[in-house]
DNA sequence: GTGGTCTAGACCACC
DNA sequence: GTGGTCTAGACCACA
């Protein structure tokens, strides 16, 4: 077996092409991981390197990647034994989605109101979003 | 009367300690005031060396304001007369902030699913914030 | 008869929010007006003030944009009588505009070309536009 | 083989003798580059500092160009990895440039008409630049 | 190394 | 006086 062959992504594929940090990224797609369950607490993460070179991305944005999970608690590093998800990291990382969320929507609505739009209105619209994001 | 009298702003004030770059700040606030209905159609803004002046900050900041203002059609300017507000710049900031809105809304949106909440509890949530807007 | 009586004006109106510099408009308006016709060689135009006081702006303003048609030899001023269209006025202005029609269509078609556009796709396109601008 | 070695130039030179803005040569330059297929979606663009230098402007001359092309979405930067052609550009540069071929041809045209030119002719006039653009 | 923001000034065209 | 362009530099975030 080489060393190219083919290895299940434990993380979500990032985009060099999209907006924001790539680091950030990286810390976005393992918090969605961690939050809908599909990384559990206990579960190992790749190495610095493997994951670097799964992504693509050099060695120190995953390493800065991984130090804002630990800041925020939901990874832990055991030395010499690696990275994992904490005990509680799902709802660590729900949680601060949650704030996130009244954070965006508070964003959204004080903007709505200066376009001069009324409660009615932004509340027809979330739901209308709502309803797309179903289908 | 001395020559630091007040003199009215007709433009909101920014911080320099405020999050993001002083320039957006300028942009933001005279959208508001253009979509807020504050400043109409024709009224002449301050030039960029007043602005500097009130705003204690670089000429070149305002300038860098003014050009994405103009960019997006929110504002005029002519050689040798100053700058105005455009046309339909109240209609086309309306717009701009309309957008904005449902992207941050949707971005709120998808936020929330992953951290687990239904439909119901983020529209509760939208509702609760309306009115704690109000008061 | 008071001094804001309404009267015939000479030459077409210019607009302050219109692109470019206002003594080009004045300029552009007259050639326009003399080479279709409407101002016939002889024809007195109307004093720096009286224009300056018509059009709202500032009397250097038409001064310049009177000693460019003379530069072009489409006016010429006689001192103490006043300002007149040449007797080859006509001619002068529509040989200007002529020049400046192949100018236009020179860069038009090379922009045409870089957009990937073919002889045919061009032609087709001019005369689009012509039958556009008959309706 | 000394430190002056000719490069390749991946952007069009520009001349400081020709009229118009120098950012607005580089702008023009590049979506030519872009337009033609020169340059395809995810190429790296050379960075501000090295273009300043082989074009011998400063360096914020080339920075204004790229942010205007940026705003037109025909590249993308990205803070440390560089400045890349957008995965639509071509579309987008050609898009811009067909426009612009409308733009001027109907001004052209108009200019025509105030000539005292006929649709023949106009279109006569534009087969000949078709033509001699050949040659 | 890259781009992103902010500053300080010059000179010119226009009104 | 106004805005428009160009220059020269600083400091920061990101890779």
């Amino acid at each position: 077996m080489g060393k190219d062959a083919k290895k299940t992504l434990l993380v979500p594929p990032i985009s060099k092409a999209a907006p924001g940090p790539l680091y950030q990224q990286i810390v976005d797609g393992i918090k969605r991981e961690v939050s809908e369950g599909r990384l559990e607490p206990g579960t190992p993460l790749p190495s610095f390197r493997l994951l670097a070179e799964q992504l693509m991305v050099s060695l120190i944005t995953v390493k800065r990647a991984y130090a804002e999970l630990e800041r925020d608690e939901i990874i832990f590093r055991k030395q010499g034994l690696g990275t994992f998800v904490s005990q509680d990291g799902v709802a660590r990382s729900r949680q601060i989605k949650r704030e996130q969320t009244e954070a965006l929507l508070r964003e959204a609505l004080r903007e709505g109101y200066e376009a001069g739009m009324d409660d009615k209105e932004l509340l027809d619209m979330a739901k209308r979003l709502l309803k797309e994001g179903k289908e």
